[in-house]
RNA sequence: CCAGGGGGCCGGGCAGCCGCGCUAUCCGCAAGGGUAUCGAGGAAAGUCCGGGCUCCACGAAACAAGGGUGGCGGGUAAUGCCCGCCGGGGGUGACCCCAGGGAAAGUGCCACAGAGAGCAGACCGCCUUCCGGGCCUGACGAAGGAUCGGUAAGGUAAGGGUGAAAGGGUGCGGUAAGAGCGCACCGGGGGGCUGGUAACAGCACCCGCAUGGCAAACCCCACCCGGAGCAAGACCGAAUAGGGGCGGCGCGCGCUUCGGCGCAGGCGUGUUUCGCGCUGGACCGCCCGGGUUGGUUGCUUGAGCCGCGCCGCAAGGCCCGGCCUAGAGGAAUGGCUGCCGAUGCGGAUACGGUCUCUUCUGGGAUACCGUCCGCGCUACAGAACCCGGCUUACAGGCCCCCUGGCGAA
């Protein structure tokens, strides 16, 4: 079956409240869609760079979610990849084994602590 | 060969595997799948100019306001772009640079320094006169001469000095010293003639020169400009809830806690009165508009590209023939591997070039070129309605023309 890709911010706001896997190169979050097809999304930010780099970055994380997501993706899950400036023409070979540990994580259900509310230094 | 100037172009290639998007086609009830073609740039960028296109506004035009442009002629759909020419400046030269209209229309500014900066000015200096000192000729007098000093009177704008700029420049004459005071040349101004479409140039004549700079200060002059942008704009439109109008008919009154209740009325039953049931305010048809969400269109055939020929110094224009070349929408054109190419660094090699000796068999020298191996590097950057420009970014590489110098002929 072919993952779909996501479309709605919604979707993006939802997957925020799932599953969360951090790794060098980007963050990996997962969220039950309850029953729909495997489907994938991708942020990145301006913050990365401007539109060629994030562009690239897109697009590679677009080449790992085609190669992975049939074996180890997760079964009516919404995948959202995070970009991360560390990810910026990180190596592929890096990228993709970074990938299939985060989704082996995420399969077992764990995930790294979900982001505070009071994150930085607000006093 | 070295140094330099101008212009144009490319910016990885091939193969394999795994993938993506549009379209066409085939299979399938459908979901989906198979096959095939095609699929980023010279800047797609910045969004700085100019247009097309769309909507809005508007009777035409002029004026005003605001903004822009600024030598002349041409090119163009148009431009602030491009080409040619003119003027000024720089360079030995090829060439390069210029915001290059008006300063006797007016207003304003010209800091600091300096004596003086816009009806110029006199600090040092120079000169004359005056006063004083000694000296020389004479005689220690009168008179004369050169010289020094002065807080005196005047002349001067050559020289020094200040400044971004000091009221033309150089030379000769002239003078007490000087000065366009006079003269020659250069510069400037004036009207004229000639050439040129014009900017402008040339020529002779006249005027000793009479009014500096800043207009990217206000301003004046000439010319140009309506606004917003494809998220422009057009169309389709399900379910649910609900709004407005018209019509079909009898469509009313009172109370209300706004849920309804009562009456009148209507329909059915019934010969009628009375009664009972239902209804008591909906229903139906048509039209219009709004919101949410979605879809279609605009959307790629165009100031298009290629080739031959003609016109033009050129930018460019014209004729004929041929071609169709990305159309996405959280946004496709990607990832990996191998070989080759280009380039940098390091290493190996005397096999081939190269140099040299020679008994003409060959010997020797050299890492400059070739060859081989390893490692590194392979940029700037991603269409979003479409064009024409400008500007900026860019690993590396190729081609053409020209200039100066050196060498050879």
């Amino acid at each position: 079956m072919k993952p779909s890709v996501l479309s709605r911010r919604a979707d993006f706001l939802a997957a925020n409240r799932g599953l969360r896997v951090a790794r060098p190169g980007f963050v990996l979050l997962v969220n039950p869609n309850g029953g729909d097809a495997m489907r994938y999304g991708i942020t990145v930010t301006k913050k990365i760079g401007n539109a060629v780099v994030r562009n690239r970055m897109k697009r590679r994380f677009r080449a790992l979610l085609r190669e992975l997501l049939p074996q180890q993706g997760i079964a009516s899950a919404d995948h959202v990849l995070i970009g991360r400036e560390t990810g910026i023409e990180r190596d592929f070979g890096k990228l993709r084994e970074e990938l299939a540990m985060a989704l082996s994580r995420a399969a077992q259900g764990k995930g790294d602590p979900p982001r505070k509310n009071v994150p930085r230094k607000r006093r």
